[in-house]
DNA sequence: ATAAAAATTTAGACTAATCTAAAAAAATAT
DNA sequence: ATATTTTTTTAGATTAGTCTAAATTTTTAT
């Protein structure tokens, strides 16, 4: 017989950070969305799904914890603690969605609900082990940038193809809308990452676009979908 | 702006499913090492670290689950159910130590937290790509057997160093501790898997081994490393 | 066989994260 | 400007996993 091949430190898995680790990461992403203006206690009840007064009680321990700015009924922001904690979870959900991609051959409809568990991974070692091993890539599988190991966000500028100019050909980059549904309706078009497209017309009727892909097919794509759609 | 990258579920991890697989698979492998008798509340304790009032509470919800059988003050074991939870979580854990080592070029001795914390990963799919991702391993970087997808764990007959007859070639199949001290010690050695060993003399005086590795050098065990080294 | 020791369980308490219901504050609409 | 609505916070309760201390059961030693 052989021994234990286990030598818990703890048993018991830190709730309490994980759950720390997902308020932080969602206010920094509700305060990106926000143009960097407070979050507000019902995004923060909807996006963590939970309710309001369990977010003020949250909010009441971060704050005593100093990791997020916090005034009674005025919203909150990140300290500097916060978003260091908060870009390094973002940094780790979107490493693991590339390996999720490129390596173990995943669709990128397929990989949040996986990545949402291996971003609260705790080993700097791990994550930094994961970026070489990538080739340390600076966009996830949906184009969101990923912060470096410094915790630096690349900042990136976004154009929706809803209002790109006619007739002129942009490239794809990113989406700002990461339901199964709406990535695989993408699927459908064949609109990835990387590819061109050009604006022919929009209709007056329901606002939907009549494109050009990879300078190849012509495709008509609904306003919902255009406006989702992050091109340069 | 782009819209929030997730779309949570659930947000507050289960904690309740996390501490479950734990005690499973310490109960799986104490049984296993106790050569399928019984495990006692005070093993438990000690694996879990936690104390034995702990446990004592947690075996009474695992029996009402149908997990374990569990008879007051005569130890127990896990049912059939609870069996295959801890092959699961056994498996995920030497899958995850086999991409730790051979893609991310982590060592032997570094690789245990991190997989106490990939182990309890939920995702089939994910798991079982990972699998093929490695080439299906049969065994994981310390030698212990990997359970395949339907949860069957390949049995394996070990022999101890400590119990090899003299001048007979033995290959190294495996560690019986997974301490980083003794896996360390072992790597100044030069004693990895597979590699072979005779024992040409055991001394009187404290026991140690005169052996020689890889048909080649010569060299001396204590006893406390041969009684760790799985050969056959 | 029984007394002492060891192991295990129960009782009662604590913490973290959540909830519902009620109270309070802020925003909105006339 | 004030009444109404909406948002947010507080109060009090719940659940899971843990703890210490006390009670109980089993094992061990004479």
């Amino acid at each position: 017989m052989y021994e234990i091949t286990f030598n818990l430190k703890k048993l018991s898995f830190d709730l309490t950070s994980f759950t720390e680790e997902n308020y932080l990461k969602i206010i920094y992403l509700l305060t990106e969305r926000n143009n960097g203006n407070e979050v507000s206690t019902n995004d923060l009840a909807e996006q963590t799904q939970t309710k309001a007064a369990s977010v003020s009680d949250m909010l009441r321990k971060l704050a005593d914890k100093s990791l997020i700015n916090y005034k009674k009924y005025q919203g909150v922001t990140l300290t500097t603690d916060g978003e260091k904690i908060a870009l390094s979870v973002i940094r780790k959900h979107r490493l693991w969605e590339v390996f999720l991609v490129n390596k173990l051959g995943f669709g990128w409809d397929e990989i949040h609900d996986i990545a949402e568990q291996l971003e609260h991974i705790d080993s700097e070692d791990l994550t930094n082990r994961l970026d070489t091993f990538l080739g340390s890539p600076k966009f996830d599988p949906h184009g969101d940038p990923i912060p470096n190991s410094q915790g630096q966000m690349p900042s990136v500028v976004y154009h929706r193809l809803s209002e790109a100019p006619l007739n002129k050909e942009v490239a794809m980059t990113g989406v700002s809308v990461h339901s199964p549904a709406f990535l695989q309706h993408l699927d459908k078009l064949q609109i990835k990452l990387g590819c061109t497209l050009k604006v022919l017309e929009i209709s007056e009727f329901d606002k939907s676009l009549n494109v050009i892909l990879n300078n190849d097919s012509s495709l008509f794509v609904s306003y919902e979908v255009a406006k989702n759609l992050l091109v340069k």
